[in-house]
DNA sequence: AAACCGTGGGT
DNA sequence: TACCCAAGGTT
C-alpha cells in the first residue's frame, strides 16, 4: 500500500458522503460483520451476483454458523449447500481453508495479508476485501466493480482481463483507497459500481465522482471498460442416464476431481444413445425399458452441453458394481448431495413412479 | 498467458 | 437469439 500522496485527493471523500446516503448497510453479510461471514460471502460473491448469494448464504450460515463448525463438517454437506452456485472449487477451497484454519490459525482467519492470500480460494483482491471490510485494514480491492469505476473514471482503455490493463488498474485503485473508514469505502465503491455505474446505461446524473470521469467528459461510458473479444464457444454432447428401480431411487455416480462439476454427485453418462445400455450394463444393472427424454442444453462460461436424458428402468434387486463412486439414491437423500444445477433439475422435474 | 471453472440475469 | 458478464482464483 502506497504512503504517498493520493493522485485524487478528492475521490474517496467524494465516494464516502455518496455512501453515507445512498450506500448498502443491510446486506445478510453486514448485520452482524464477523470475519467468517465476510469470507463466507466474499467466496460466494466471486463471478456471482448479489442478488443470487443472499438466498444461499442465510442458508450456509444457518446450517454451519462457525468456522470450526464447517471445518468439521462432512464436504458433501459443504457441497450440498453450494449445488447451484457453480465454481463448485469455491466450495472444497472454503472447506479446505476452514480445516486449514483450524490446523494453524487456532480455528480463526488470519489477519495478515500474505497469510490469508496464501490459503485455497482467496486471491489479491478477497483478501484485500476481507481485511478491510473485517478489520479496517487498508488495503485495494480489483474487483468488477471497481474495474468498471476506475476504468471510466481514468479512462482507461483495454480488456480489465489483460495484464497491462489489470496492472494500471491496480495502481489507480490503491492511489485511490483511503486509510480512514476503508470497510465503508470498499463498501462504497462496490455499491456504485453496482448500482450508479453499471454496465450498461449507467446513471451519471446520480454519480458522486461525475465531475472528473474522464469517460462522462469524453462521452465513452459505452465503451469502456473494453469488451473481452469474444469467441464462439463448442458443443458438446452427452447423454444422462437416469437409472431408476423400482423402489423410485436413483443411480448417482461420484465425477472425478478434476474438469468440471468435480467431486459433485451427478448421473452416469454415455457419449451416445447407442452406448448408454452398454454403460449401463457395465455398471452392474440390467435394463428392463429405456426412454429418451428430451434434449436440452446447458450453458458454461466456455461450451455448451447438449444433454440428452435417457429414463431407464432398472430391473428389482439391481445389484451395482462394487465401487464407491456409485450410490443409490432416494429422492430425499438426493437433496443432500451436491448435484449439478441442470441434474437437479432434471431430477425435480421427473414424473413420479410409473 | 490463456484456458478453465457454473449459473443466472440483462439486453 | 446470442452474447456479455457478475464482489475471481488457479493452473
Amino acid at each position: 500500500m502506497s504512503t504517498t500522496a493520493k493522485s485524487d485527493p478528492g475521490f474517496a471523500p467524494a465516494l464516502l458522503a455518496w455512501y453515507d446516503t445512498h450506500g448498502r448497510k443491510q446486506l445478510p453479510w453486514q448485520t452482524p460483520r464477523t470475519p467468517y461471514r465476510v469470507w463466507l460471502s466474499e467466496i460466494m460473491l466471486q463471478q456471482t451476483q448479489v442478488a443470487t448469494v443472499i438466498g444461499y448464504f442465510q442458508r450456509f450460515v444457518d446450517a454451519l454458523p462457525e468456522l470450526p463448525t464447517l471445518a468439521a463438517a462432512p464436504l458433501d454437506q459443504v457441497l450440498a449447500l453450494w449445488s447451484g452456485l457453480g465454481y463448485y472449487s469455491r466450495a472444497r477451497n472454503l472447506h479446505k481453508t476452514a480445516q486449514l484454519c483450524v490446523a494453524q490459525h487456532s480455528g480463526d482467519l488470519p489477519s495478515d495479508f500474505a497469510a490469508l492470500a496464501a490459503l485455497p480460494g482467496i486471491g489479491r483482491s478477497t483478501a484485500a476485501a476481507i481485511l478491510a471490510q473485517a478489520w479496517g485494514q487498508p488495503h485495494a480491492i480489483l474487483d468488477g466493480n471497481v474495474k468498471r469505476v476506475l476504468s471510466r473514471y481514468h479512462g482507461v482503455d483495454g480488456w480489465p482481463g489483460s495484464s497491462a490493463t489489470a496492472r494500471q488498474l491496480w495502481r489507480h485503485a490503491e492511489d485511490n483507497t483511503p486509510t480512514l473508514r476503508v470497510a465503508d469505502y470498499t463498501q462504497a465503491i462496490m455499491d456504485l459500481g453496482a448500482t450508479v455505474c453499471a454496465r450498461s446505461r449507467p446513471r451519471c446524473g446520480a454519480c458522486p465522482l461525475a465531475a472528473d470521469c474522464i469517460a462522462l467528459r469524453d462521452n465513452r461510458t459505452a465503451e469502456l471498460p473494453a469488451r473481452k473479444s469474444g469467441k464462439a464457444s463448442p458443443t458438446r454432447s452427452t447423454c444422462m442416464l437416469i437409472l431408476r428401480d423400482a423402489n423410485g431411487r436413483v443411480l448417482l455416480q461420484r465425477r472425478p476431481a478434476n474438469g468440471v462439476w468435480a467431486e459433485l454427485w451427478s448421473l452416469p453418462e454415455a457419449r451416445e444413445l447407442d452406448t448408454a445400455e452398454r454403460t449401463a450394463r457395465s455398471l452392474g444393472t440390467s435394463i428392463e425399458t429405456t426412454r429418451p427424454l428430451d434434449t436440452f442444453v446447458h450453458v458454461f462460461s466456455h461450451y455448451r452441453l447438449a444433454i440428452t436424458p435417457l429414463l431407464m428402468r432398472a430391473a428389482p434387486q439391481a445389484r451395482v458394481a462394487d465401487r464407491d463412486d456409485l450410490r443409490w439414491c432416494s429422492p430425499d437423500e438426493i437433496l443432500q448431495l451436491g448435484l449439478p444445477a441442470p441434474v437437479r433439475r432434471l431430477l425435480q422435474s421427473l414424473p413420479g413412479e410409473t
